[in-house]
RNA sequence: GGAGCCAUCGCCAAGUUGGUAAGGCCGUAGAUUGCAAAUCUGCUAUUCACCAGUUCGAGUCUGGUUGGCUCCUCCA
C-alpha cells in the first residue's frame, strides 16, 4: 500500500505501527449545522482508504469524532432557546443518517468532547506541568509554541514570528503570536463551562482531537496512531496544533501518515458556509440517490479538488447505470470465485494512494468484456456466477452496486406508477404480436414521456426510470 | 504581504522511479432490432497552458511567463 503523506509532500509505503493493523483518526464535524458536500467527500475519502485497508487484511480501527463543544454550537443555544445536547445530538444522528445514505461505514469510534473532557483536562495539565503551556489574566490557557522545536514541520510553516502578515489581530496576552488556545475560560453566567483546576471554561479545538486520540488508541513509543486525516483546510493550523501539544504532552508524534482531501467547489470556488455557496447533503439527497452521489463525489482523487455540477453528476450515473444494467443481466443467481486478475488489478489500482480512476476503468472493461462474452453466449452460467462474485468484491471494496439491480432502476418510482408502467408494457406486447406497431409505439412514447426507457430482451421487455 | 497546489481530447479524468498519451460522457460509422432502447465493434489528442533548458529521449526533471484555486481567521 502506498499513501501520499501530506508532511512528506511524496507517496510513502504503509507500514503500521503495529504489524497488520492500521488506527485511523479523521477530524469530524462540528455539530451546529447540517453537513454538506465537502463533509461528504472527506467522510466518503476516508470510507475508502479504510474499506481498502480492510480488503488488504489490515485489522482497521477508525475512529471519527464530533466536536460538540464550541463557540458556534453556543451561538446556536443562544439563538434558539435549545439545549448544547439537543442541538448537538440532533445534528449528529443526521449526519450518520446521511453518511449512510452514502454508504460509508460506521467509525468504530465516534468520540465526543463532552465524553472526553477528563482527557482533556489531563493533557492541558501536563502541558502546564511541562512549562509548555500557560494560563493568562482571565483564565484562558494557551499553548507556547516556542517550547516546540519541531512546530510548524507538518504544515511546512516557517515559525517566523517577527514577519506577522498574518490578517488576523492578535491578543496581546498571548506571548507568541502562533500561539493558541487549549481552554476558553467562560465569560459570563449563562457561558457553557466546566470546572478544572485551571479555571472554568471549556476546551479549545485543537486539543479535543489530541486528548481523544490519546485516550483511545494505544500507540506506541514513537506514535499514537497510523494516519490523521482531514480536509485540506485542517492542515493549518488545526493539525499543526494537535501535532505540537501531544508531541509535548506524550513525548511522541501523534500520527505517522498524514492525509488530506481536497475540497468541494461549487463553479470554481470554495465552498464554505462563509462564502454562503454551500450544498447540503439533505438537499442534495432529496434530488439524487446516495449511491450515485457516492459514486460521484468518490469518482475522482481524494487529493484534487471536485468541482461540483449536476451535468458530471449525471455522466457518473450513466457509468453506474451500466454496471446495474450487467448486474441484472447476470442476476438472480449466487456468485462463485471473484475473477482472480480483476480482484487483483482493482486492490492494485486502489493500493496506489487510492487510485480510483484507474479502478473504475477495470470495472468498465470488466463489463465491456462480460457484456460481448454474454452476446455471443447468452447461457455461459459460469460467467455470470463469476460476474456476480465480481460485483459483490467490487462493492465490499468501493462501497457501490450493491442494491438489488432491478430496483435500482426504479428508484423514485411509487407502486401506483409501478402498476401503471405494467399495464401498459403488457398492453404493448400484445400490440407486438400482433405488429400494430403504430399502436405500440405510442406506448412507447407515453412511457418515455412519463420517464420511462424501454428495452426489448431476449427474456422479455424490461423498464428503467430515466 | 507570506506559504502551497494545479493547468492533459468538446466535457470529466488517469498517467510514482523520464522512454514515446488509460477510462467514461458526447459525437460518428457499423453489428443487432419491426423501429428504438440496451449491448458490442471501429473511428475521434503526433499532443499534454506558454517559453526556454537538461537529456539519445520530457506530460513527467529545472528555470521563467500566464491563468485558476487554497491556506495564513471558524472551516471537511
Amino acid at each position: 500500500m502506498q499513501l501520499y503523506d501530506s508532511v512528506r509532500k511524496t507517496k510513502v509505503p504503509f507500514e503500521p505501527i503495529h504489524a497488520g493493523e492500521a488506527s485511523i483518526y479523521v477530524c469530524g464535524p462540528t455539530v451546529y449545522d447540517d453537513a454538506h458536500l465537502g463533509h461528504a467527500r472527506s467522510s466518503l475519502a476516508f470510507d475508502l482508504l479504510s474499506r481498502i485497508l480492510k480488503a488488504l487484511g489490515y485489522k482497521v480501527t477508525m475512529a471519527k469524532n464530533f466536536t460538540d463543544i464550541d463557540d458556534k454550537i453556543i451561538k446556536k443555544v443562544e439563538a434558539t432557546g435549545k439545549s448544547m445536547e439537543e442541538i448537538t445530538s440532533f445534528y449528529i444522528e443526521r449526519y450518520l443518517d446521511e453518511m449512510q445514505a452514502l454508504g460509508v461505514q460506521r467509525a468504530d469510534i465516534e468520540p465526543k468532547a463532552t465524553e472526553s473532557l477528563q482527557a482533556i483536562e489531563s493533557m492541558i495539565q501536563k502541558l502546564i506541568d511541562k512549562d509548555c503551556a500557560y494560563i493568562v489574566n482571565n483564565g484562558d490557557v494557551y499553548f507556547d509554541t516556542s517550547k516546540d522545536t519541531h512546530y510548524g514541520e507538518i504544515s511546512h510553516r516557517v515559525a517566523d514570528d517577527e514577519e506577522t502578515q498574518s490578517r488576523v489581530e492578535h491578543i496581546s496576552e498571548k506571548r507568541n503570536p502562533k500561539d493558541f488556545a487549549l481552554w476558553k475560560a467562560c465569560k459570563g453566567e449563562e457561558d457553557i463551562c466546566f470546572n478544572t483546576p485551571f479555571s472554568k471554561g471549556r476546551p479549545g479545538w485543537h486539543i479535543e482531537c489530541s486528548a481523544m486520540i490519546e485516550k483511545y488508541f494505544k500507540g506506541t513509543e514513537e506514535y499514537s496512531i497510523d494516519i490523521h486525516g482531514g480536509g485540506a483546510d485542517l492542515l493549518f493550523p488545526h493539525h499543526e496544533n494537535e501535532a505540537a501539544q501531544s508531541r509535548c504532552a506524550t513525548g511522541h508524534e501523534l500520527a505517522k501518515y498524514w492525509m488530506h482531501n481536497g475540497f468541494v467547489q461549487i463553479d470554481g470556488e470554495k465552498m464554505s458556509k462563509s462564502l454562503g455557496n454551500s450544498f447540503f447533503l439533505k438537499d442534495a439527497l432529496k434530488v439524487y440517490d446516495g449511491e450515485v452521489l457516492r459514486y460521484y463525489l468518490n469518482s475522482v482523487h481524494y487529493r484534487n479538488d471536485f468541482n461540483f455540477n449536476e451535468e458530471d453528476l449525471l455522466t457518473a450515473k450513466k457509468r453506474l447505470d451500466k454496471l446495474y444494467r450487467l448486474k441484472k443481466r447476470v442476476s438472480p443467481g449466487k456468485g462463485s470465485m471473484v475473477n482472480k486478475n480483476f480482484k487483483q488489478v482493482l486492490l492494485d489500482a486502489m493500493s496506489d494512494d487510492l487510485n480510483i480512476s484507474t479502478a473504475l476503468a477495470v470495472i468498465d472493461e470488466m463489463i465491456a468484456n462480460t457484456n460481448d462474452t454474454l452476446d455471443a453466449n447468452p447461457k455461459d452460467k459460469s460467467l455470470k456466477k463469476e460476474t456476480i462474485a465480481n460485483i459483490e468484491f467490487m462493492e465490499t471494496l468501493l462501497g457501490f452496486g450493491g442494491k438489488e439491480p432491478f430496483s435500482y432502476f426504479q428508484i423514485g418510482v411509487d407502486d401506483a406508477l409501478k402498476e401503471k408502467i405494467e399495464v401498459l408494457v403488457a398492453e404493448r406486447i400484445e400490440a407486438k404480436k400482433t405488429k400494430d406497431f403504430i399502436r405500440s409505439d405510442t406506448i412507447r412514447d407515453e412511457l418515455i414521456a412519463m420517464g420511462i426507457s424501454l428495452m426489448d430482451t431476449a427474456d422479455g421487455t424490461v423498464w428503467e426510470k430515466i
